[in-house]
This record gives C-alpha cells, structure tokens and sequence, in this order.
DNA sequence: TTCGATTTGTTGCTGGGCACAACATACGGG
DNA sequence: CCCGTATGTTGTGCCCAGCAACAAATCGAA
C-alpha cells in the first residue's frame, strides 16, 4: 500500500525499525483476527516473543488492538490470549464521485463497512461547484455518523472515474464529469487528509477476503468503459504514471469495427455497455438512460426473459472478455480474476464464458487452474475500496496514528 | 531482486536495520559510482552523517568499496572524498543453456563483464548427462579465469528455455532439452549456490543502464517461441508462478492461422522467427537451421538485401508485435520497450514498425511518450543477465558477503 | 596572506529497541 | 500432585542510529 503523504518513492530511505514492527505485527493481527496471539506473532514474524509483546501492548494502548480472552486450546500449556482488531478506533471515509452517482462510506479498522450512502443523480446536469457541494455535504454526514458510532475518522480517499495525479492529489482529467486540473480533496473536512485514485484502482480493493492474503489478482472493472485494477501480492500496482489496467482498448481484432480512441476491434466494442447494448439490438438512447445501473439491468431483465439476441450478445461479449483476460493472466501470470461492475450484474452469463475461454487460454492451466470470481460489491465498491485503502494505511503505518 | 535463498514471500519477516542500510547505502554507490561521497549518501537516505560513514566503512573493509581520492568542488568547504564499487571482490557466473549454444559469463561488482565463452553447439544431439557435463567444464573454466583475475565467485545463476521452480532450484519443463524436474543447479562448483531461472527473464536483467535507474520496462526476448521480462521499479516481475511475460500466446487474431498451443492467430504465428520465415517466402528447413543465430542472420541478409517479400514480412511482423506491446503497456502503464533476441538483430526493419505502433496505440502518449529501444547484448544476454543477477543479491543482502 | 565561512568526515556520548535468559503463570496428563 | 509444556513478563546487555562537538580541508574576501 502507498504510505500515504510519505513520498516512498522506492526504498532508497532509511528504516525505521520500531514502525515496521509495528505494522508487521498489527499485519498479522489482521490477517487472523481474534485467532492469533502474541507468541503466534513472534513465531511468524521471527521477533522474540518479549518484543512482540511489547509490539503488542503498544498497538493495545494506543486503541488499534484488543485481547479477546483466552482461547481454550488441545495442547497442554498456558492458553494464549487472543488479539483482535478494535472495531470502534480508526475508521477511513470513502468517496466515489461516478457520473451518476455519488457514494459515501465509512470502514472500520476491521475491513467492517459501518456507515454507506448512495445518492443517485447524473453529474452531467449539474455544475462542478453544485458536485463538489455534495461531496462535502455528504461528507460531512458521514463524518457525523462515524463520531455517532464511535469512530475516528483518521482518513479520506475519492474515487473518480478519470486520470489522476496522486502525488498532488489532483484530478488531471476526468471526461465525463468535465474536470481538468482540479484538486478535488479540498473539498473534504480538513482533518482528514484526502488521497486520490481511479475508480477501478479503489473498486479493486474493495474484495473482503483477498487483500489479507496477500493475492494476486486481477479486478475488472466493467462500465461505459471496460478498465481493471492490478493488485500483486496484496499491494495495488499503479504503473509508472498511475494509469494502469487499461485494458478496454487492447486490440480483440485489428479490422474489427471502429473505435472512438481511433483503433480498430478494441475490446469495449465488444463488451463494453454500449457494444453488448447495441448486439443485443436494444436501441441506445443515451436521453433517458440515466448511466450504469438501469441500462445494465435493462439487459439483466432480456436477458432473463431468454431473449435470443441477449444472450447471444452475452455469450459473445464473455468470450471476447476472457479471452483477453486470458491474455493478460499470461502476460502477469496471474491466477485469478474478478469481475466487477457491470460484469457482477451480467455475471450468470457472462461469468461461464470467462471461466472457459481463461481455462483454455492460461498457459499454466494444467499446473494451475485459473479461478474467475464475481465481485463482492457493485456500484459500491470503488467507494468502499477507497475507504479500505485509508485502513490499509493505517495498518501500513500504525504510528502516525498512535501519535494522535 | 530476490534475496537468494532466503525465503522472504512478503514482508511479514522482522527487519534488520543494520543490514538494510548496508544495502541502501551500497545501493547508493553503485548507481553513482565514483561521483558520490559519504555525505551524500547521508543526505540522499536521511541518515545521520556519523551513520553513512560507519556503513561505508564496513563496505571499505568488506572489500565492495573504496575510495578514489578526493573530489575537486566548486563550491566552499572541505571536498568530499569519492566512493566507488570496487572491480576486484565479489563477482558472479552466469549460465545459459540454450537449445543451440551455451554460454557462460562473470561479471564483477561493477555489472563489468570479465568473462565470457559462448559454445555454439546443438544440444537436441546430445544426452542430459553431456549437457550437464559442458556446463560443469565450462563453469569450471570460468571460475578458474575469475580466479585468475583476482574476483572471488560468490553466486552463480543458470539460464535456461522452459518453466523453472526457483525455491526448488529445479527445471520443471524445458521442452527444447527434453529436461523435467531435474536440479540443474547441482552441477555447478559446490562453493557457488546457484540461482534458476527462465531465459526471458534474465536476459531482461542485462540490460546496463536500466536496471540501477529504478526503470520500468519490457523486455522482450523473440527467440522461435516470444517471451518478455517485466522489470518494474527495477526489480524483475515474476508472477504468482515464475511464469510471467509469456506474450507469444497473446491473441492477435480469433479468426487468425492456427497455432500449435491450439488456438488461432497467436502472436508468434506473426512474429515469431518461423512466422517471419514462412512469410519471407523461405523453405523451412529444420534440419539444417542450427537454430536461432544462422537462422535470423539469414533473414537480415535478405532483407539487406531489399527483398520485398522479406521486407514486407518484417514490417507485417514489427506492426503487429508493435500492437501487441502497446497493449501490454497500457495493461501495466509502461513507458520503455526493449528489443531483444532476434529482434535485435532484426531492429533496422523491426523496430520503427513496433515505434509507431506503440507511439500511436499507447493511452498515455499524449503525456508520456513511450520510447522503444534495441538490447544492448545479444544471445549473451541471459548469461550477462543471470551473472548480474548475482551481483544483485550481493548488493541487495551485502551482509552475506561481509561474513565471508 | 589571513581569517571567516562552509562543507566533509570522525569521535564520544546517549538513548531506543531488540535479543536473551530467567521467571511467573496456567494449563494437560500421568 | 507433580512434571512437562506453552504463554507472557521482567531485567539485563548489546547493537546501532542520532546528536553534538571537533578536526580537516577548501573557497572567498579583506
């Protein structure tokens, strides 16, 4: 995880030993929480168990942990006491500004979403001072209810569906909402300094149970567009310039049709939105489809309803859409897959689609079988992943908390 | 880069400061070797002065430093005296088995090569037990020049075409030698632990001038089959598996010619040397063709030449080996191609036809033009590479050296 | 030339933090 | 009931980084 304001570029500065500990041992309390105890922490991590203790007691004082009595075990000797997350410390606040939406929520030190607000309205037709209004009014109420709940906010992210710039903490480009250059985190209570990413970057944070394990994945996340969030071993990878997992435009078909971005068969055109609207023979109509959600449950409904044209568009687009995922599983070798966005809501018959064309098309198939998963949350999840990655770092780094 | 035997899955292991720094500082001599002092290093890592002069003099009389006498200033004060990697102390063997020569090379501290014997012999006629045997006389000849140049081997890595375990030091597959499961590493002197792994992979570690630079970057390593190195922040992307990079399956064409790997219009059916071949109008001839070197040297004389049909299959190959790149760096939000292997040697016809695709198909040009360059080595390269992939651990874990 | 300013490198001191060992604690089992 | 085993705590020593003062070596200005 990105270390927040501290510009860590590469490991080119000195370590500090007592923060690493730190949140090595509060990593590994997260992991397993309420199942794990101190001498397990000194065993993992090679620490002698005296200084994992004092780790420990520490992260206790400073509100980040608890103990949750003693756990009965098989073996003879003392039970360990066991250590657990506090779920009323640190919480992060998340922010999504879509075009047709905004979502506020707020996520416990345990990953626990707490408080979650979505407010349906098509940015479009309002100005860039009216959006940011709402942004800081919603805010705000989250803010309130976190303290309500006994919650600290100690953290905001924004999710914007767009270019960013992460070190200024600056939207470079957002198209559709018509932003250039704008530094949108100012606009968020002053206590909690704002980070800035991609909607699909965030959105593939979102997912419970894999950033513990330290997973590998791959997280699609399907719009008007078709972008993905790269996370290596349990960290989101960024790219050089933060514009990773564009993957919408990568060519299915050099004469295939043509492409707004200039190209020819890029793979939006074949399971983009617009592309599976259009194969399923729905007449687009851009006036009153107020962005994502209808226009995917319109197809959801046909395509329900056995509509033949539907499913086969389906069918097509999920073939198109594994088969470059396939492609990109080799290029990282990477062994799983979500599907996010609009292929959650589509995935009874775009999911078996993926599965089979990432099963033939991974080279190391026969070693090891690809695994292809539906995303946990839908529209949600940027705004959930964004408030994850205020946890992820807090547990990345425990002492800037543990200083007030 | 990997920590050699060490184990470190993630960073769930204590730290060692002393030895951390050690790196850090080391790592800081090494990319600005004999243009840096011991206050820079203390005011480029944040350490006290009084630190970066004890770790430099633990490097000094570990033998990885010296001193190169005192640096004239402009500017006031006392002139600082000028660190660099010392040429003669630890140095490392670098291996590669490939179908049609084998190569051995040292390189020393500095990333110098010191040594280098190619044999240029077609393995397919030979037993697992010759192979084995030449790669130990040849690593023996080497050791013994080394020696006699006064570098003191300290690691050694061998190369080889096919899948690889690395923690295992095994070769899983290696179709080509008609090798599986077999711990190569074995028959290398008993002084030098030995690293494994894939040719695309180390070869992409050769590059001089990339690798010190914290660059991102793909390698790409066109051999009969086409394979790529990522090289991210400097250090040499693996996947979950040790597959990674595997672009020569990557689809160019659902409706292209078949593929041997079963599905149709792969990358290697345009690119790969055979597909450049068959399209140049020239009689396969597998019998004759002592692989890849007379192979792609025949292709250039005739593109020397002006032949058209040649001409014309390698500006088809550059664009769609271009296409596919760009593709790839959008994926990963790189901004550096390398062209290795035989393309290469092809790069006069290759590599303009892979620039103006990239330039033209990479999302982030309009802000960051990507640039495409030719490997500096050629079939040396995953020898160079996995020698400095030695040198790499040395500089990464200097302690190990420093206790003998 | 001389003296102050400036930067580099070294030395002695101090404190933080980890390892180690010994001990108290709390169970299971014969 | 006592022994073996595992957990957690306490006291001690050592490694190592930070700090400050000082010596060294040069530039620039008077």
């Amino acid at each position: 995880m990105h270390a927040g304001t501290v510009r860590r570029r590469h490991d080119t500065t000195a370590v500090n030993p007592r923060a690493t500990h730190l949140s090595l041992a509060l990593r590994h309390v997260a992991e397993a929480s309420g199942q794990i105890s101190r001498a397990d922490i000194a065993a993992r991590t090679g620490l002698n168990r005296s200084t994992a203790s004092s780790l420990i007691d520490e992260l206790i004082t400073g509100g980040l942990v608890k103990e949750t009595g003693a756990t009965p075990r098989a073996r003879a000797g003392r039970p360990a006491t066991a250590l657990a997350l506090r779920d009323d410390g640190p919480a992060g606040l998340g922010v999504d500004v879509n075009v047709d939406y905004t979502a506020v929520c707020v996520v416990d030190l345990t990953g626990a979403v707490r408080y979650k607000h979505v407010v349906a309205v098509d940015q479009r037709g309002h100005t860039m001072t009216e959006i940011l209004d709402r942004i800081n009014t919603l805010s705000r109420a989250a803010h309130a209810a976190a303290r309500a709940d006994e919650l600290t906010l100690c953290g905001s992210a924004i999710a914007v569906p767009g270019i960013v710039d992460r070190d200024r903490a600056t939207v470079t480009l957002a198209p559709n909402l018509g932003w250039r250059d704008l530094a949108v985190t100012e606009v968020l209570p002053a206590d909690v300094h704002g980070l800035l990413d991609n909607e699909a970057n965030f959105a593939a944070l979102s997912e419970p149970g894999l950033l513990h394990a330290r997973a590998s994945y791959l997280y699609v996340s399907g719009q008007i567009g078709v972008g993905a969030g790269i996370v290596l071993d349990g960290r989101l990878y960024r790219g050089t310039h933060g514009w990773s997992g564009e993957i919408g435009h990568l060519t299915v078909d050099r004469d295939g049709p043509p492409c707004p971005c200039g190209r020819r068969g890029c793979l939006e055109r074949y399971a983009g939105q617009e592309a599976i609207l259009r194969a399923a023979g729905v007449p687009s109509d851009p006036g009153t489809a107020l962005g994502v959600r209808p226009t995917v449950a319109l197809i959801a409904d046909r395509a329900r309803a056995n509509d033949p044209a539907t499913l086969a568009a389906l069918t097509r687009a999920g073939q198109v859409l594994g088969a470059t995922l396939a492609g990109c599983l080799n290029l990282l070798d990477l062994g799983h897959v979500v599907l996010g966005g609009i292929y959650r809501d589509l995935a009874p018959w775009i999911a078996p689609e993926v599965e089979r064309e990432v099963a033939t098309q991974f080279l190391g198939a026969p070693w090891a079988r690809p695994t292809v998963e539906v995303a946990t949350y839908g529209p949600e999840a940027p705004a959930i992943g964004a408030a994850r990655s205020v946890i992820h770092d807090v547990i990345g780094d425990p002492l800037r908390w543990l200083n007030h």
